[in-house]
This record gives structure tokens, sequence and C-alpha cells, in this order.
DNA sequence: CTTCTATAATTAGAATTTTCATGGCACTAT
DNA sequence: ATAGTGCCATGAAAATTCTAATTATAGAAG
């Protein structure tokens, strides 16, 4: 279950991002405009938080342009302002859901909720590449019919390779899903290699029919082989 | 087995939920819509009781919005106005009982025992895994063939562990159910720790065919051995 | 085409941090 | 008083990151 939130101030923005993860689902983060058009213009997203209020633009804008796009479901607006304007612009504009700030993160997490389980009947939906098979639910992981355990990150990293299936994965988004705030500036991806390492062991120990191939200077791809 | 009252007169809400915490039950509360449909829109309840009049907005609205999101099981209409007209509208709404205020405390006991007796696959059935099995409605564990007594605590981890199946459970999600609101922010689980404590030691005691398995890092998951 | 160079990636193992288990104690509500 | 429960201190275990040495890669230079 992939959730994208878009909103400006820090603070608020962790507080969303460990509310939701807490509870397993995979969140992504865009800080303005133009980087959420971007991410998703690549990757499908199961509920999108838009805070109205960004700086380089308006989030009901953004919401427009996704309805154009088609890719405008499952998305919540979170918005300071609770004017009742705004709320029915939103709406009208097709959102599924519109939360005034403050609100407090149980509240966040039943409207996430609803909107997921509307969208998709499937709570019990198996992700299955090659030989691989991931069950969301139990965070468990089947290579060849036998269960191979991976710890946190090892599971994190694998779950965001294969769910991007044979896209580039460059090694700033692995980061910033994976390890979310943690990193600075780029400094040094050494965690990755580290992670990556482990992963491929416990892939290959298996003999799983897929790999992950680093691609020189950017990031990793998934291999079907 | 967990109660949600929703009733915005603060001396009748402590009066139901002495009442019924003296029974057993895990009692949380809402004292209007709002809160109340938040709290429905993340946990499950097994009853819920709803007084119509709220402070912002009516409560048959609330039940005919449950009914919609499949979450309107076991709810009893708690009413001051008991007017014919109320009580077919939420009958007829799927409400599952409809209390008149005032009501003897006794009273409400009966109705919300009845509620989930009948509903329940747990009112009456045993839940069995293993070597063991346990009886919800007298909240009894036996292993083994022999009776073990487990504290109130012990036994609402053990039941939700079970209930579970071998679904990982978070350690969130164990606090929300059997602690409910208790905790605000989760900054230790020092007190899962302990309960997990407590019911593993008596499991082995007993020799057990289950156990609980820590998932570093995420919860514990139920293992069948 | 070959060699060179700077950067990137891999790997193993050490160091650190996080998470979990456990026993005992203190508080609370019977 | 007594049992249940949460809290704390401690230690153990596991996961994650860091370090440093090694190898691979792309592109430039010869």
């Amino acid at each position: 279950m992939k959730i994208l939130i878009i909103e400006d101030e820090p603070q608020m923005l962790e507080n969303m991002r460990q509310t939701l993860e807490r509870e397993q689902y995979m969140v992504e983060t865009a800080a303005d405009f133009k980087t959420a058009s971007t991410k998703i213009g690549v990757y499908d997203y199961d509920c999108i938080l838009l805070d109205i209020t960004l700086p380089d633009g308006n989030g009901l804008e953004l919401l427009k342009q996704l309805k154009q796009q088609g890719k405008g479901d499952g998305v919540i607006i979170v918005s300071a302002k609770d004017s009742l304007d705004d709320r029915i612009k939103g709406l009208n504009l097709g959102a599924d859901d519109y939360l005034p700030k403050p609100f407090h993160m149980a509240e966040l997490h039943a409207r996430v909720k609803a909107i997921v389980r509307r969208r998709s009947f499937d709570g019990n939906k198996l992700i299955e590449i090659g030989n691989v098979i991931i069950n969301p639910e139990s965070r468990s992981v089947h290579i060849n019919e036998k269960e191979v355990t991976f710890n946190r990150k090892e599971y994190d990293v694998l779950l965001y390779m294969i769910s991007n299936k044979t896209r580039l994965v460059t090694k700033t988004a692995l980061a910033e899903h994976v390890w979310g705030d943690h990193i600075d500036q780029a400094d040094s991806f050494d965690f990755i290699y580290s992670q990556i390492k482990n992963v491929r062991k416990k892939l290959t120990d298996a003999t799983a029919t897929i790999e992950i191939e680093a691609v020189y200077g950017v990031g990793y791809k998934l291999q079907v082989v």
C-alpha cells in the first residue's frame, strides 16, 4: 500500500510519515509542487495526501492536473484554512476527502484507511515476481516455496525494488523511501551498499530468479533471469 | 471485547463506562459525532452504543454512514426520546437493538451481552489453536485439557494474538486493541513487553503448542509448533 | 585500441545503535 | 492485604551503520 504525502512543513510531514509507516504503509514524500508532480508521473499511489498551500504553487492546481492525467484517485486534501470555499473547490475537483488542520493523527489514519479500503478490496494481495512471493500483510517472503526471513531494512529494500518492477531505482529514491529523513545530503550511500549486499546474498542463497543489478552512477534495477 | 460508547452527557457516559468496565469489557468513548466517526474508522468494535442526540450531528446519520462502511454491526441505539418514530427509523437503518432512556445499568449490561453473544463467532463458540482453547464468553483458557488462569491484560493479549492467527501483529495494533486510547504517543512499549512475558510464561508452563514469536522491529507473530 | 584516472560499487568485519527479554519494585484499585 | 499492572534497570541479542580495503566501470588521454 503506497502513499504519497505532499506537505512543505517538515515537522508536520515527519509526524504524518511516522504515523503511517507504523501502520506498515509504504510512504513517500514531496515538499513542493514540482517534486510531487514528477513522482506522481512515475509511480502509482494508493492514496495521496495533498497540502493545499505549497511553496511553489497551489495544491488545487496540482489536483486538477492529476485528474487530467487520470492519476487523481484517492486524493485527500489537507489544509490549514478550513474555508468552506476551499473545501468545496477541492471536492468539486474530485478529491476523495478533505482533512482540515489541525487534526489528530488517529484521524489521519482513519481517513487513509477509509480511502484505501474503498479503492481496493484486496487487503490480502500477494506480490509475485519470478519465484519470489511477498505477503505484505505478514511481511513474509517466500522464495521457491520456502520462507526466507529478511530483517527490516532488507525487507524494505526488497519490497521497494520489487514494487518498482524492473524500473530503474535511483539511490536517492531508495534512500528517501527506505531511510526517510535519515539522509542528510547524500554524503555517502554506504548504508545502501550494505543492505543491497545482504539482500543479494539472501536472494542467491535461496536461488531466486530475480537479481538486483547496479546501474553505474545512478542506482539499481531489478532483473528477472 | 471492545465497546464504544457514543454519548455527550458526561455523567451518563461515566455511569455506562463503569458498568461495562466492571464486566471486563474494553470501553472507549466518544462525546461527539466527529470523534466517534474517527475512532470507528480506525478500530473495530464488538458493540457500539449510540446516543441519537449529539452536539454536532444526528446519531442516525452516523449509523447510516457506518452501514455504508460495513462497520454497522452490533449497534445499540440509546435515546432519550422514545418516540416510536426514532425507534423505527433506527431499526430500519439496521441497528441491532434500541434502548430508551432512562434505563437501569443492569439492563444495559444485558443488552450488550446479548448483542455480543449473538453477533460474534466468539459468542458461543470456542476458539482453538494447537492445544489451546479459549472460551470468550467465560474468558477462560484451557491448555492441554487443563484450565489456566490469565489476568485481564494477559487474556486480551492472548486473544488478540490468536484471533490474528499467524498474521503479523504490529506493536501499535496490539497497543490499540488491548490498551485502547490509554496510550498517546507510544514512546515506549515496555508495557507490552511485560504482558508478553507473562503470557509466554503461562503458555510454556502449561506446555502449549503455540508460541509468541517476536518480529524484530515490527511486532509479534503467533507460531504453532 | 590500450592505458590511465577518478569515481562508484562491493565486500567483510568492527562498532554502534536499536530493540527485546527479564526480574524486581512501586503504584493502584480492589 | 493482595493481585494486577506498568515502570525501570539491566543485560542480551539482533540489526544497522560505519570503516577500510578491494574491485569494477566509464570516459579521457595517449
